[in-house]
DNA sequence: TATTGACTTGGAGTTTACTTAAAGTGATAT
DNA sequence: ATATCACTTTAAGTAAACTCCAAGTCAATA
């Protein structure tokens, strides 16, 4: 697959992806003779994983240390469980503190509405 | 309220909070004969407004627009309501993508552990 | 044969959101 | 009195994550 095949696929553009590849978050992917990359199943699959990552906001530094992990082998086990726990942490997180302000977003939509239908006539914001 | 105070109160640094009123997204906070802020309730509350949208990553620019229809008056009512439903639907669609990559994070987590207790010896990455 | 299009590289530029620095004022503590 | 502290301003600097540009190679098509 070419970089632009693989940037339509995943929705990344061939520059971003030339990028990760750059700073090491993705290596080894195959060329062809030319010179020109094409992309096995493998920087395929690692280049998912990390889209997916990356949407939910983990950090591209988190995400280069995870994959040095793996190419060190097999004794980082542990401390690419502990990293992926760490993370997980600051997805919760983050997903608590997305509910608290969907909860606040509702409450001033209503009031919004209320104004709108006439229900409500004083109102003060905040 | 000193600039001080209220930064410790929310967990923003001075240096932000003038900064946020330099852009706009503060305004008409009060000041002493000499020249020094003393916020009153009304700017403490869109402070943590501002803190509350800035933490589940709504934009500054957003938040500004946001601010400005609020100075504009009544007749921004209905473009308001757009604005925060607007973000409502960008917050809900960061929380399924947060609850899809908590699902994966779940998975590899997993896989670790089941190595760690010897219940699983072969695994491949991705 | 000439040009079009997809790729290559290295490096510079952009955006968002702060963050720090420099230079100065004024009130309080030693 | 002098120094320390909290504040003031304008402006420059930083970090993260791209994003774009210039110059060049190569294969295919008009």
């Amino acid at each position: 697959m070419t970089i632009a095949e693989v940037g339509k696929k995943y929705d990344i553009t061939p520059d971003t992806l030339r990028y990760y590849e750059r700073i090491g978050l993705i290596s080894d992917v195959p060329r062809t003779k030319k010179g020109i990359r094409d992309y096995d199943e493998k920087s395929c699959k690692r280049i998912e994983f990390i889209k997916c990552m990356r949407n939910a906001g983990v950090e591209i530094d988190i995400l280069s240390k995870y994959i040095s992990l793996i190419e060190t082998g097999k004794s980082t086990v542990e401390e690419r469980k502990k990293l992926l726990e760490d993370q997980r942490e600051k997805l919760l997180a983050k997903q608590k503190t997305i509910n608290e302000t969907l909860d606040r977003l509702n409450y001033k939509i209503k009031i919004y509405e209320d104004i709108a239908s006439g229900k409500r006539k004083d109102f003060t914001e905040d």
